[in-house]
DNA sequence: GTGAAAGCGCTAACAA
DNA sequence: TTGTTAGCGCTTTCAC
């Protein structure tokens, strides 16, 4: 095992003191230029680097970030984790990252491990309306920010879209192309996020004077069979829909998958709308009409949020401010038509 | 500002010497149960907890491994990135993850960063053949470990799957559907997965005395135009191409999507394979025959060896023996059928 | 079974 | 402009 060599090392061979390589580490302004280039010589001669953990440990500051996502494996997390790493290592931050897997116990150890290696701040895409963790860790006036979801209090800085808004949108897409029987299909309305698209949904539909039907409305887990089922009814009722509304692109995708399967033609059969705008809806072979989240700028600002919430502690007025709501966008494609008459 | 507590105040608090919060917190064997008593209640009042950094820095262990991918947005490097964080936090580590965009600048600077926050081991998904940081860093005798990818002088542990193997079975399936002319689109091959995809490629053909020809080849960056320009030739010439091999389900999807837009259909007009069986792969709007990299397994080897390597680093032999090359398997979708006579 | 003291590698007063 | 000294919060001998 090869001896580390540390700041003492190089003091020695520069014939400095130790503080004297540290100035020069770290910039200092008033150095004479030949001790500088005494230490610089021998940190390159002994190779060497400064030790992050010993310098966290009394600066107090860890250079990284936290970011809890809810599963990396989704497109959409992924696209906005890559931002966000990206984004964070421009600012100088490094970013350590856990899976939720969208458990909220899960997120419990993960938030445990995170402060108890000091991170200076944590990024969470994901939390129930309802999360007391989030909240308390907020209270504590630790740097935190949500992105794609919120809390239910509002008590904590988040930026999002308005889903409100985007759901209206995408369902009042629906009505203009003369649907008025429009499924709607979520997951539980545990995220702010889905029970926004949720109101906004029901709120078009009130606007046109749609009378609300549950029986058009899934909420569940999605499964195949599940959809399936789900599917069979819209389509064999008496009055059936014409359209759907998918709470998300994954679930429009799967839901697209099970049309193809039962030779349901989108969109002659059936209108489909999505939303989040992933990457895959623009595929030729989806082509998925949808509300775009502006995930990209999402994620720009809550990583520029936090870390200006890190670097200026002290002002709490700044800290206040750090919430943002973007607009939705209509995203149309060729998953949605007009309905014959 | 709330003041942080620490294991002193503990150990006022507790009435005990701050050596013995540390034996209960590790827990140490011989401590009077009255006495873990009173420290366990002293914790819990004043919400105590340990200082990962204080601690990593006379442990010199970090708990925490570094994960290089070239571009976390890939469903590749997505869906292994979620296993390897997974199965790392089973073991008791977090991960910091950084994107190197494919560019071994990128690449250096992560290194350095990483290593100077002192992670235990670092998990490497990309890094071109002849790469020289890896190459210093395996000598150095730091734990690393390399997934997916391996360097061609084969210095350094590598889980992989054969991959000359998996393109020769590629081209093989394709030729025993009675396809003679098989193009083959592959980025640059930097990448020894790429690299030696090609000569399994070049084998096969070899193996069933089919010319290798030159301009049935693409070697370069994936762009729409480029690609485009390559199938107008691959099937306007004399001898058309009844076949494609992609170097990855990425490129084979993004070759669909070309086909579609030029009315070719898949697979009737040409068979086309690609290789990594991405989730996306299976989906029935691709339903793409291709070559299965076992992902999933891929990182857990790479974990458990990595963790291996650091929890046993004495162990000189063992270290050697950490790399892996697992089967590739042939996975038959809708993408691929007999060519007509 | 427990405490006192030293030290991990760095930075940050305070002197000089 | 530079050196000395004292920690950061923990673990770890070495005593007792």
């Amino acid at each position: 095992m090869k001896e580390r060599v540390n700041s003492k090392d190089v003091a020695k061979k520069a014939g400095v003191s130790q503080a004297t390589v540290s100035r020069v580490i770290n910039k200092y302004p008033h150095i004479r230029d030949t001790t500088k280039e005494k230490v610089l010589n021998a940190i390159n001669e002994l190779g060497f680097t400064v030790d992050q953990v010993a310098r966290s440990l009394n600066t107090r500051k860890t250079s990284t970030i936290g970011l809890l996502v809810g599963d990396i494996s989704n497109s959409f997390f992924a696209e906005t984790s890559k931002e966000i790493i990206s984004i964070a290592r421009s600012l100088g931050y490094d970013v350590m990252l856990s899976n939720t897997d969208h458990q909220s116990d899960n997120l419990k150890t993960s938030l445990a491990t995170l402060i108890g290696k000091r991170v200076d701040g944590i990024i969470v895409g994901s939390v129930e309306r309802f999360d007391e963790q989030i909240q308390t860790l907020h209270d504590s006036k630790f740097p935190v920010i949500l992105y794609n979801t919120r809390l239910a209090s509002g008590n904590c800085n988040a930026v999002v879209i308005d889903n409100f808004k985007g759901a209206r949108i995408a369902t009042e897409h629906l009505i203009s192309l003369h649907h008025k029987k429009i499924a709607y299909v979520t997951l539980p309305l545990n995220y702010s996020t889905l029970y926004e698209r949720m109101e906004g949904y029901k709120q078009a539909l009130a606007d046109s004077d749609i009378p609300y039907d549950p029986a058009s409305v899934y909420i569940g887990e999605i499964s195949t069979q599940a959809i399936e089922n789900f599917i069979d009814i819209i389509m064999s009722s008496p009055e059936k829909c014409t359209a759907v509304f998918a709470a998300s692109d994954q679930i429009a995708i799967k839901i697209m998958e099970i049309c193809k399967s039962k030779k349901i033609k989108v969109p002659e059969d059936i209108s489909i709308i999505g939303f989040d705008n992933i990457d895959l809806s623009r595929s030729p072979f989806i082509d998925l009409t949808t509300i775009s989240q502006q995930h990209i700028k999402m994620s720009e600002i809550a990583v520029h949020n936090l870390v200006n919430m890190i670097e200026n502690k002290d002002m709490e007025e700044e800290n206040q401010n750090a919430s943002s709501v973007l607009e939705p966008q209509l995203i149309i494609r060729g998953s949605t038509k007009v309905l014959d008459k």
